[in-house]
RNA sequence: AACUCCGUGGUGUAACGGUAGCACAAGAGAUUUUGGUUCUCUUUGUCAAGGUUCGAAUCCUUGCGGGGUUGCCA
């Protein structure tokens, strides 16, 4: 476990969090990650998971899982199981701690009766349209609703009907009194009840009535007896009517609302709304997409989940909008890999290089090291003979300075194998290379230097033609060109990358790359880690590209 | 000219009246059987102007800039 060295300085709610230990308002802490069951969890959520579930596990708290399922035209148990799946994968556990907004319906109905009951609250025979009307805007106050004053017998009787099904969709609400000309529109006699005649996930046909999120939230937390209630920045406005509510009505406890800056991240896009709209129109395969922020993409792609908690940990928690560097999270991504990942060789784009002075039929076992970085992974054995693979990238026929690679006359190592040099190269009618004739030097063979001394600039990855599995790669890039897809004018859509997914159908791998489990995120050597997709099948596995290695060649040639 | 929150290198984040630090990115070099890793070094910052103070990123005032809010979504 390696913390990253910002851990000594605290982030502002967990400072607040320190006084109200401290002051004695709390003798412990309890948090919750309130998911809507509409969609599927991006890095956004990360960032939150990894603040709730983080709090409750270094302050010997518990953190609750609860799913926000009040409006059930956009909720499916789908998303539900997606979410519980994410979660766990990221590495947390909420225990005993699982609720659902919808196991609150019965006490937050009679609750909402007993608004009523003080005057507080009222049923509104408004339409949407007059509704949003009467409510003014940012700097005109609303005006009173004709059924503002209505009795609270009356309102008693038809809140109760509304309940019964007597009424159809849209054509009532329950408001709450507070003040039409607040400055604050969120407290302009907010809407707490609709009528909506919708199977709900859970509670099925038991209710048409469902509260709204704002008359939902608070109070679930002081059922939860929730100490901090943490949410990104939007809420903020909402604050005063969630402490309203708790102010008005018995609750159990008093949580208190903090809001953070949600995540945000160059290159790609993280609102709900516009992922669905990826996967619907098609743009990405499907929620998981290896392009796709969510959580399941990032975990197709190969992301370790160690590495997004440490991302989550170093973008650290403040109130400033901010968007971070894609690059921060390769970053993290690699740490991580570069630590765990295996390595093997894999030939993306293949030449064939013939040993013209290796015996036709003679195989050797080379041995390779498993990482690097990690002697304790040990090493493994790689088969070497006289018809080989390599990068189409690492010959040049006419290199350019700097180039250290293979080309005619010049000789490379060939990782865990041995020194070659090109003599000649054999071109189809095109005047495509489809063939390098070389020759190796016996005495190089790996582990053991040449007696001459003479230095090679290269190392080059390799797999042995005869033993090679096929294999289809699938390189992704960004998912968006522009590095704020969301700014400027037209859609987030014109900047989506034509180049974000390249598909390699000729890949050669090693063949002990045949028993690593869809999954698993190994390292191709000097290209960059991929994982195994479920795609694949045991004589044709496909392997998603997680990220690139850096390459300082790639950024020399760019530059020049 | 509503309300509200927020402004620290290119990006993100520390410093709680006392040397502006860290990470990523960028650049230079060393090491290297991955042009990877690792190591060393370097460039770049407190939105502005006043004030309080021996001393201000930090406290005060004003200005400037940015975000959020006008769903029967969450």
């Amino acid at each position: 476990m390696t913390e990253p060295a910002t851990t000594t300085s605290k982030d502002f709610i967990r400072e607040i969090i320190d006084e109200d230990l401290a002051s004695g308002k709390h003798s412990g802490t309890v948090t919750r990650f309130p998911p809507e069951p509409n969609g599927y969890l991006h890095l956004g959520h990360a960032k939150s998971i990894c603040l709730n579930f983080g709090i409750a596990q270094e302050y010997g708290g518990r953190c609750h899982l609860r799913f926000d399922d009040t409006n059930p035209t956009k909720e499916e148990v789908e998303y539900v199981e997606s979410i519980k799946t994410d979660i766990r994968w990221l590495g947390f556990d909420w225990g005993e701690h699982l609720y659902f907004a919808s196991d609150y319906f019965e006490q937050l109905y009679d609750w909402a009766v007993s608004l009523i009951r003080e005057g507080k609250a009222y049923v509104d025979d408004q339409t949407a349209d007059e509704i949003r009307k009467t409510r003014g805007d940012l700097q005109t106050p609303g005006t009173a609703s004709p059924f503002r004053e209505r009795p609270v017998e009356e309102n008693l009787d038809l809140f109760a009907r509304m309940r019964a099904g007597e009424f159809g969709d849209g054509e009532k609400v329950l408001r709450a009194k507070i003040d039409m000309a607040h400055p604050n529109l969120n407290l302009r006699d907010p809407v707490l009840y609709r009528i909506l005649h919708a199977e709900h996930h859970r509670t099925g046909d038991a209710w048409c009535l469902y509260p709204m999120y704002d008359y939902t939230h608070g109070q679930s937390d002081a059922l939860e007896h929730i100490t901090h209630s943490l949410c990104t920045l939007e809420f903020e406005n909402h604050r005063p009517l969630y402490d309203w509510f708790l102010e008005n009505l018995p609750v159990p406890s008093r949580p208190r609302q903090i809001e953070f800056s949600r995540l945000n991240l160059t290159y790609t896009v993280m609102s709900k709304r516009k992922l669905l709209q990826l996967v619907n129109e098609k743009y990405v395969s499907g929620w998981d997409d290896p392009r796709m922020p969510t959580l399941s993409g990032v975990r197709r792609r190969g992301y370790p989940p160690e590495a997004l908690r440490n991302f989550c940990k170093t973008i650290g928690i403040t109130k400033f909008e901010s968007t971070n560097d894609f690059a921060l999270l390769e970053a993290a991504v690699r740490e991580v890999l570069n630590r765990t990942a295996p390595r093997y060789m894999a030939v993306l784009d293949p030449i064939k290089v013939v040993l013209t002075n290796y015996p036709a039929d003679q195989v050797e076992e080379m041995e390779a090291m498993n990482n690097p970085e990690d002697p304790a992974a040990g090493s493994r054995l790689v088969p070497f003979s006289r018809e080989l693979y390599i990068d189409r990238e690492d010959f040049m026929e006419v290199p350019p300075p700097k180039y250290f690679r293979l080309s005619p006359g010049t000789e490379v190592r060939l990782r865990s194998g041995y020194f070659i040099r090109c003599h000649e190269v054999v071109k189809d009618a095109a005047g495509e290379i489809i063939e390098l004739h070389c020759t190796y030097d016996p005495e190089t063979r790996s582990g053991s230097n040449p007696p001459d001394g003479r230095k090679v600039k290269a190392t080059i990855h390799w797999v042995s033609a005869a033993h090679a599995i096929d294999a289809e790669v699938r390189l992704y890039d960004r998912l968006f060109a522009a590095e704020f897809p969301d700014r400027g004018e037209g859609s987030f859509l014109d900047h989506l990358n034509p180049d974000s997914l390249k598909v390699l159908s000729n890949a050669k791998l090693e063949r002990n790359l045949a028993a690593i489990a869809v999954g698993e995120t190994v390292q191709f050597e000097r290209l960059g880690y991929f994982c195994a997709d479920p795609d694949g099948t045991p004589d044709r596995p496909v392997f998603n590209r997680t990220v690139g290695l850096k390459d300082a060649w790639a950024k020399a040639k760019g530059q020049s």
